[in-house]
DNA sequence: TGTACATCAGTGAACGCGCGTTCACTGATGTAC
DNA sequence: TGTACATCAGTGAACGCGCGTTCACTGATGTAC
């Protein structure tokens, strides 16, 4: 369409110039973007290369420029789910030190983030007991380390500074766990509205005061 | 081999006769099987029809004989392994009435129980948040039920007697969920020796000691 | 600035493979008489 | 008990399809001079 001399016309101007890096990075994320898609439905093993190639709007070949095989996809997009899933934490973490509010602050900051980024909250529920494979070992490894700073937070409560090593993660494993629950609650919630949102809010709520109102009376063993 | 006439020869008494409905019965079940081997290291949505006609030794187009699709198969999978589910349930039901020993009862109910029937339980727990389908819907269901009974089980207890229904689910799902986790780790474990089911054993305890260890301090709101 | 060459993201044809499903069939088991 | 026919679990050939992967290619972008 531009002409062929030196001068660019106004089109040209435009569509603003991306260099070949760019707009390599740009088909990689489009390719991610469409693997998130089509897993809103299905698992990442029945996911494949054709079709994801075809949602980014490439051919099935040139999806080897960008990923060696569907599994370093799959581990990309870990990572990138695991990406928002920090923020989430950095967020909660930013937030109350009484026992009380900093559940309520949690619990909303876990709505919102799981609300804003579902896709990436989706595919880390659904794939982290899925069978075997990078993936799952991957999503595994993460949310170990994350249960493990958990404990290492909860430490520092004037309430379970006293607690073994051991009954810390338990205690992490248990709120991870149940946290985990929540987020697949709200990514299957029906109706699809606030009245919902709130009575799972309030569940979850409910479900950590109750795990931490038996700190004061919990006896090792 | 046996003889033409009216009597019946050594090895025609050792091989029992069948009937052509037991033979049928027998092959389904042969699928049933295959499928749930097959299933140790896949997701159910990955498994093909062929595969698992092979592994129960019939040709691919005998399989329609017993299920009109894989999804048939898969819904007969979760009866199955829900039986399982249900006799644990009746076993641990069946023990003790006092806080602490009923965890540590149902505990170890549970442990045995999922060591005797692996691939039921680890078929119901990968695949119960493995994306959309007639499975997936079926376990649901059924872990529904489950946990609408644990709450009437709770309800029982003196220090539970005031309680909400909805706090009652709520503590019901918390401890679902506890135990499923406990599962998880179980078929999980490694290395595969006593001692590292000890140790699981005794996590999942303190878990489900924490979470009793609240209640009387607990107030709804 | 202009030219000649290198790079490389994306193309399109082709491959062999396992898939679900159809169909007409076989032959052992079951049943009616 | 013997015979003739019905039932039906399992067979095997065949189909069209989407799959992952290979390969030689194209043509725009980038670089060296």
């Amino acid at each position: 369409m531009g002409d062929s001399g030196g001068t660019r016309t106004l089109s040209d101007v435009t569509v603003e110039p991306v260099s070949r890096q760019e707009r390599k990075q740009r088909t990689r994320q489009a390719l991610l973007d469409a693997a998130l898609e089509l897993l809103a439905d299905r698992g990442f093993a029945n996911l494949s290369l054709r079709e994801v190639a075809k949602g980014a709007g490439i051919v099935p070949t040139a999806f080897y420029r960008h990923f060696a095989s569907m599994d370093e996809l799959g581990v990309a997009l870990v990572e990138e789910s695991m990406r928002t899933l920090r923020g989430m934490i950095r967020a909660a973490r930013s937030d109350s030190k009484a026992y009380t509010h900093l559940i309520r602050a949690s619990v909303r900051t876990l709505h919102e983030h799981v609300r804003a980024h579902e896709d990436h909250f989706r595919f880390l529920t659904r794939e982290r007991y899925s069978g075997t494979g990078p993936v799952q070992r991957a999503i595994g490894a993460e949310l170990k380390l994350f249960s493990t700073d958990l404990a290492i937070d909860l430490a520092r409560f004037e309430q379970l500074r006293e607690w073994s090593t051991e009954d810390l993660r338990m205690m992490a494993d248990l709120i991870v766990n149940a946290m985990l629950s929540t987020v697949l609650e709200l990514l299957d919630a029906r109706p699809r509205d606030a009245e919902t949102d709130e009575t799972l809010i309030r569940t979850a709520e409910k479900r950590l005061r109750l795990i931490f109102v038996g700190v004061p009376a919990w006896r090792s063993k």
